[in-house]
DNA sequence: CGGCGTTTTGAGAGAGCTCAACATCGGTGG
DNA sequence: CCACCGATGTTGAGCTCTCTCAAAACGCCG
């Protein structure tokens, strides 16, 4: 669920693409620089890789955090150079995919330039219901409606921490917790470990 | 800049792709409604297209508001039917373009489909971004660094109402207008007009 | 000129953040 | 097997920052 309410369920491997490698990266290691030639897109199987930018005045700003099965720099594929670090926020191990080893391949196969089209497009479409999720201002409406939107009929299985739950939702920890036991009180939810039931009327109460 | 701090500067059009029509909307008009066969993407002239979806339950919820120069459901482009609805949420119009004329063209066409694939590479870059900048809660630093992701040099040209603005931030617009002022007052940026310069050591004061 | 939407500033309240303490769980090593 | 340790999960209390409600100046267009 990390970062994708409506799970994109596999990637890359998934579409018929051939990996050419694997890395294993230490926490704070680097993929790769801004400004390197951009060679390969990849693909994150295990940890967290940031995407950060630096400023003139020497800040990070952190662009993006991809978790396991997330894609990674797929805007490289297009660009000639990196424009942002890859680092390991955690010990990671990624995929890798050769950049013109994909074009050509895309352009031999049609069909595989459509499902990466189609991986793209529906990346996009998630992308902007989250953020759609994070103008909802109250804790518990946005929380509801990310659930309603991961739900698989009217369970949700959170893969993560819920930690990391909190995070993608743009909340702190303790906040999340509070409003997950306030909903659990009001029988809006049901938690049974990592399943999280919605009742039927859970929306109404909120 | 509705929507996007890196500006897709162009859409669908700028690729070379032709569209096959357009259409005026009045504001509460449907574009397509959820489970109508997908018959093409579009991309919005004028005025504002939300994509809706109704829960069990009857509520509408907003899954994104697309504003002029913004693509709408390219997801429906790999998918038989729309997901939701489009609605105009203000007087409109869009441009359309049909799927199987897209389809077949990227097929015939690989430096077109590479175009096209680039386009939705662009956009999930910036939506992450944009998702990125939405974890920052102080009004102050996400103003801040909003502008210097979306700064070409020094200066930012706003080309929406502020208000569109503050609601791309996620704030309110007296938040905006407030924070502004009090970064203007402390030197971090000048305004004059549209034009928002960001200084030096803009990043510092924060 | 008149009306409407944007821009701007004020004051107050509420929601979530911060800091803090503690419980719980899973792994690690003696 | 148990003691220990770190990270996750959980709850409490106070505070800050943004939201909300309100009002007014400004600019634009018919």
């Amino acid at each position: 669920m990390r970062g994708t309410p409506l799970a994109l369920s596999g990637l890359l491997r998934d579409i018929g693409v051939r990996h050419q490698g694997a890395r294993s990266l230490r926490a704070g290691q680097s993929l790769f620089r801004q400004g390197d030639k951009a060679t390969a897109i990849f693909e994150v199987e295990r940890g967290r890789i940031q995407l950060l930018r630096h400023t003139a005045d020497g800040r990070r700003v952190i662009l993006f955090t991809a978790g396991a099965g997330q894609a990674l720099a797929e805007a490289a594929l297009f660009s000639p150079r990196y424009h942002c670090d890859g680092v390991a926020a955690a010990d990671a191990c990624v995929r890798f995919f050769r950049k013109e080893a994909l074009l050509a391949a895309f352009r031999k196969n049609p069909d595989l330039a459509e499902r990466f089209m189609a991986l793209l497009a529906r990346q996009v479409q998630s992308l902007r219901a989250q953020l759609e999720v994070r103008n909802i201002r109250s804790a518990r409406e946005r929380i509801l409606r990310h659930l309603s939107l991961a739900a698989r009929g009217d369970t949700v299985l959170v893969d993560g921490t819920l930690k990391d739950l909190a995070s993608t939702l743009g909340l702190t920890h303790e906040a999340l917790y509070r409003t997950m036991a306030a909903l659990e009180r009001d029988g809006a939810i049901r938690r049974k470990g990592r399943a999280i039931r919605i009742a039927a009327g859970g929306r109404d109460r909120a």
